[in-house]
Order: C-alpha cells, then structure tokens, then sequence
RNA sequence: GGGGGUGUAGCUCAACUGGUUAGAGCGCUGCCCUGUCACGGCAGAGGUUACGGGUUCGAGCCCCGCCACUCCCGCCA
C-alpha cells in the first residue's frame, strides 16, 4: 500500500499514467450514473470519477455508499477533464483520475461537525472542535497553523545553530520554588512525602548552563503553570529559551532582531526593520498607560498635573497636593459615545481603584461635561493646546498615583481604539507589526499587604549597575537590566542580565527580598554555590513560541495554534483529563486526599 | 475568588410582550438522476430547548440554583 502521488500534484503532464492516491473522502457527488469523489489529503484535493459501465457492480456500490471523510486508496489513470469542466478553484482542476481500483481503508462514521464547509467549520462551538480535535485539525486552517508552526520552530532552530547556541534539554521534574508562578506538584513513589514541581521556566538550569561553561544556549522548552487561564495563556506552552555568557543587553537585542528578522522572513516574507524602538518603562506608562504598548495608534496620555496644581478643581488640585499625578487622553472623534460606552469606561477605571472618571464631551462648539466649570480659562487652553482639542473629540482624566493614573487611561485607551475600530474611524492593516524593546523597569515593586519589596522580574535580574548602592537605601530607584519584546501590545518575551555574583545575588535575596537566610539556602543554596566557583557574567530571554505563532497566523488565541489545547478550565476534552486516579496509585504514592465537601 | 457573554435537531441558527403541534438551511436515511465540483429533484426521520427547582391557567422565553464553554479582572517571580 502506496501513493504514487498526493492529491496536490497531479497536472496535465500526469496524463495517461496509471496512479494510486490515499486520502479522506472530502465530498461525493453522486449524479446516478457517473459518481465523484474528491479525495484530500494535506496537501491538497483531487478529484475522481466512476464509471459504472468500466467498474464492477460492486465496487460501484461500495463507491455510492461512501460518507464523508472515509479513508480511500484509489487507483487509476489520470486523464484530462472534458472541455468545460474544468475547476479552476483548486490546483488539480484541470485533470481527474478515472478511478480501476478502489479500496475503502477506513469507512467514516456521520460526522458531529462538517470538515469540509470551511465557512461552517469556523463557526462550530470550540467545545465541540476540542472534543473531536482529530476532525477540527483536518480544516485547511489547522493544518496551516501547524505547519506554520513547524516552520517557525525549524527556523529558529536554524537561526540559533548558526549563531553558535546549543540546543540542550533541562529537566520536566524540577523542585518547587514557591516565589513566583503558582507550580504543578508531581508526587513520586520511591520518596514517599516529598514533590517534584514541573518548571515555570527552565530559569535555573539555564543559568547553571552558563556555570557550566556552554556560554550559548537554546531550546525550546515546555513550560507549566497552575494559574488562571487566558486566551494567551495555557498551563503548558513553549518558549524560545536563551541564554548567553559573556554579553550585556545590546548584544541580546541584536540576537532578537535577527531571530524575529529571520521568523518574519520565513513565515510571512516580510522584511522587518530593525533595529528595534527602544522605550524606557517610565515612557512606555506616561504615553501609552502600560508597559506592552501599542504602537499602532496614538491616542497617547498627556500629563497636566502642573496645570491643575492649583486648579479650582479641587479633586484634581487635592490628588497633586497629596503626590498624585492627573492624566489625559483624546479619544479623537468618540464624542458620540454611547451612555453605556462611558458607563464601561468608569467601571473600568474604578476596577482600579480610581473614584470615577472625569470626561468631557465636545460636541456643537461645546464642551460637555460635569467638571468643566470649574476649569479656569488657563486649564482650558492648556488642554486644547496639548491634546488638540476639536468638534467631536471626548477627552478622559485619570487623577490618581502616577503608576495607577497611567494604567487606568492605558486601559481606556485600549477600550477606546476598540470602539473606534467597530466605528471604522480606526482602521490597522493586518500586515503592521510595531514591535518595540521595552527598558529600564525597575527592579523591585513593593507590595502593600505584605509590606515588602518583590521582583519586578525575578530574582536573578542584575540592577543596572551604577544603581547597586541604592539597593538597600532607595530600592524603588533601582532599575534592572531587564527587557521586554512587545510587538502590537503583546508581550512576546523578557529577559535579563543575570546577576552572577553570590554576594549580589544573596544580598538581594535576604535583605531587600527578605527572604529567610535557611530558606534562601534550601531553595537556592545551589545556585548561590555554583555561582563561587567561576561564574560568567550571562543573560538571556524566553520568547512565548505559542504567542508568536499566534501573531505570525493571525489568531489571538493560541488554542488555535496548539495540536491539542485545554480549556479555560484547564481540562482537554478529548481525553477527559484531568482525571481520578485508582486508591492503589494514591496508596503507592503515600497521598491522602481531602476534597472540599460538596452539599 | 469576582464580573460579562453563550447554551434550542448531528451542525449553524430562528421562534414577537410568556400563548396553537418549537421552525429553517446544511447534514442524515430512502428513492430518482451519466460531467458534477456547495451537483440537482422528491420523500422521510430527527427535540428532556444543557441540567435541577420555582412562579404562572400556560415557560425555550420570567425567577433561583447548578454545569459546560468563552472573554475579562484578580493571578501569571
């Protein structure tokens, strides 16, 4: 049993020759007599014929009573189609197969959803594409977003091995390390009591790689994490991960560049520009209210906190006095929101802790809002002159702590463009791709309600260095060596310069991280050691490989680019995973179980 | 953990303000049809309106609960 060709090669110059083709029943025509069938594989279609007076009765029969999606071997001998019947829709229109043999390997029971219509076939119930996934990738899209996928995999691999990095696998059985990404725990049998966790990242052994002198490494590796899932987030994913010794952040950047400069090439054939825009953290919030921004817009923030200092605004003067910042965006043109669109925008704002969110309407030479009277005439200038004020914008405040004040209009901002585009005043070619480095973060956040500092990144990210001595006096001031590629306001990947002296690293740990010394020791006591006997300066980055080839297929889910996806939920409803396990393997495994009780 | 959306035939959808026997297209089954390619024609089968309660003379529609899927917030060092 063998093809002598697939079902997307036979031409005019096949004529004559006697063939034999595998494939799915895509569609049979039955005319009485004369019966078709296309045959498709994953290369493509071909059609063929059966003729009643050429075959036997019973392989007719056997023909006439083919469903959708059987698995055929045909054989026959291709032949030109008749004058006027050629189908000019798929790429072996102009010939046919006039079918001698037929041999019918699999018969197809009824489908639960049509393949074959691929106008159909986009809109079934993604539960339903879950559960049969099998059928759900035979649609030309899933098929093409598997090999583009492959393609994108092989070119990085390509990329990376002519650059000099070592492909090297780390361990899926790894340690826990609470800080972080909440960790899948994997219980073993032979020691009984104790976990293995599977990786957030393979962090740590990338950096012991570098210890242990490989200087270039890449994989691409199966990453876990036990959070909330998102369409962008699955608890398994893959990320391109790198890391280098004896480099700092330029040579990082340029690494990048040409890899997603090579991808884009491969996949897409678009020539990317590069250098990328290189953009301070503090830049990325004031202009675009976020750290991932989208550059494809403008509808950027302006500050007017000297404005409103001492404005008969009281909210906005009283939020400066007490060291708050007051922010604005022109929603250019969204004058006509709708109640209801602004109504989503206060809620919006509030979910940020913000009180409301001050507007105003412009619309008949006017502005429309509650706020405005109390504005002097200097405020008004200052804010049609900044924000170029016209008939028909709608101008939105944020008067807040500077980092809250710029997150709430970046999310307005982003609901804004939305409502733009659905009125057609906001039109992004499919084709753009604004991908930007973002830099500069700072090294620790502070968390209230624990009253501490934590990583902004991780741990191992190395302060800039001239900032190092502020570590312990103004920790908030410390910048990091770390990055961000962000491409259409979607965070592609991060990265950092490691730290990679044990003094710096346990300082940070225990003193600004506040990490108990015995603790530090049991989770790290490794890395600190390792890091004593001759550690390279080294830094790397993880690319999301699912959200890049999201991006790359033009879907903004990365189910639609993952074989065999899990739900929100976490589960696959394929497989009914995840699933109870027998008493006997909880046994083995020393596991006791106490569900919440259910009433 | 919280908020929004969806759930009606195998699939995609409809069903007015709560009112007759819940409809259509595709698919499926049977018959007819020798150049179709979304083949065509005729006939037919197919429903616990996700599930469990409630209100009502009467519920696909209203109320409560619950499940699944989905989007978002929290979360994702």
């Amino acid at each position: 049993m063998k093809r002598t060709h697939h079902c997307n090669e036979l031409r005019p110059a096949h004529i004559g020759q006697t063939v034999t083709i595998i494939g799915w029943v895509h569609s049979r025509r039955d005319l009485g007599g004369v019966i078709f069938v296309d045959v498709r594989d994953r290369e493509g279609r071909t059609q063929t014929v059966y003729d009643p007076n050429l075959l036997p009765k019973d392989l007719f029969d056997r023909v006439s009573a083919l469903r959708s999606e059987s698995v055929v071997q045909i054989t026959g001998t291709v032949r030109q189609r008749p004058a006027g019947t050629i189908n000019t829709k798929i790429a072996t229109g102009e010939v046919e197969v006039l079918a001698q043999q037929v041999e019918v390997l699999n018969q197809a029971a009824v489908l639960p959803f049509p393949v074959d219509d691929p106008e159909v076939a986009a809109k079934v119930n993604e539960e339903l594409r879950l559960q049969y996934r099998y059928l759900d990738l035979r649609r030309p899209e899933m098929i093409r977003n598997l090999r583009l996928r492959s393609k994108v995999a092989m070119a990085t691999r390509n990329y990376m091995d002519e650059q000099g990095f070592l492909d090297v696998e780390t361990p899926t059985l790894f340690k826990s390390t609470p800080e972080g990404a909440r960790e899948f725990l994997v219980p073993c049998r032979t020691s009984p009591g104790q976990f293995y966790a599977l990786p957030q990242s393979p962090q740590q052994f990338k950096q012991i790689l570098m210890v242990g002198g490989v200087e270039r490494y890449y994989q691409l590796a199966r990453c876990y994490r036990d959070e909330d899932l998102r369409a962008d987030r699955q608890p398994e994913f893959t990320q391109v991960d790198i890391e280098m010794s004896f480099i700092d952040r330029e040579d990082i950047y340029n690494l990048i560049e040409g890899l997603l400069k090579r991808i884009w090439k491969t996949a897409l054939n678009v020539d990317l520009p590069t250098p990328f825009l290189r953009m301070p953290f503090v830049d990325a919030l004031n202009r675009y209210g976020i750290d991932k921004p989208d550059t494809r817009f403008g509808l950027e923030l302006a500050d007017f906190t000297e404005e409103f200092r001492h404005s008969g605004f009281k909210v906005f003067s009283g939020t400066v006095a007490s060291g708050g910042v007051i922010k604005a965006i022109n929603a250019k043109g969204l004058a006509c929101a709708t109640q209801g669109q602004i109504e989503a925008m206060t809620e919006t704002a509030k979910s940020f802790g913000a009180k409301g969110l001050a507007y105003i309407k412009v619309e008949k030479g006017e502005w429309k809002s509650p706020i405005v009277k109390f504005f002097g005439a200097p405020e008004k200038e200052a804010l049609t002159k900044k924000l170029g004020i016209e008939e028909g914008d709608l101008v939105l405040f944020a008067a807040d702590q500077w980092l809250n004040a710029c997150e709430i209009l970046g999310k307005i901002r982003l609901y804004c463009a939305e409502v733009l585009k659905t009125q057609g005043k906001l039109t992004i070619s499919p084709t753009q791709f604004n991908f930007l480095w973002v830099v500069d973060f700072p090294l620790l956040s502070f968390d209230k309600e624990m009253n501490r500092w934590y990583s902004s990144h991780h741990p191992f990210t190395s302060p800039v260095e001239a900032d190092i001595p502020l570590l312990l006096t103004e920790p908030k001031k410390v910048r990091g060596q770390h990055y961000d590629i962000v491409v259409n306001g979607v965070e592609l990947g991060g990265g950092s310069i490691r730290i990679h002296q044990p003094e710096v690293q346990k300082v940070l740990f225990e003193q600004v991280l506040q990490i108990p010394a015995d603790m530090v020791q049991a989770r790290f006591g490794y890395m600190l050691e390792a890091f004593r006997y001759g550690a390279p300066p080294h830094g790397g980055i993880a690319l999301g490989f699912d959200r890049l080839v999201a991006i790359l297929c033009g879907t903004t889910s990365i189910r639609d680019v993952i074989a065999f996806p899990k739900t929100a939920k976490g589960t696959d409803l394929m497989t009914q995973s995840p699933a109870a396990v027998d008493a006997k393997q909880l046994r083995d495994l020393h596991i006791e179980l106490k569900l919440p009780k259910k009433d």
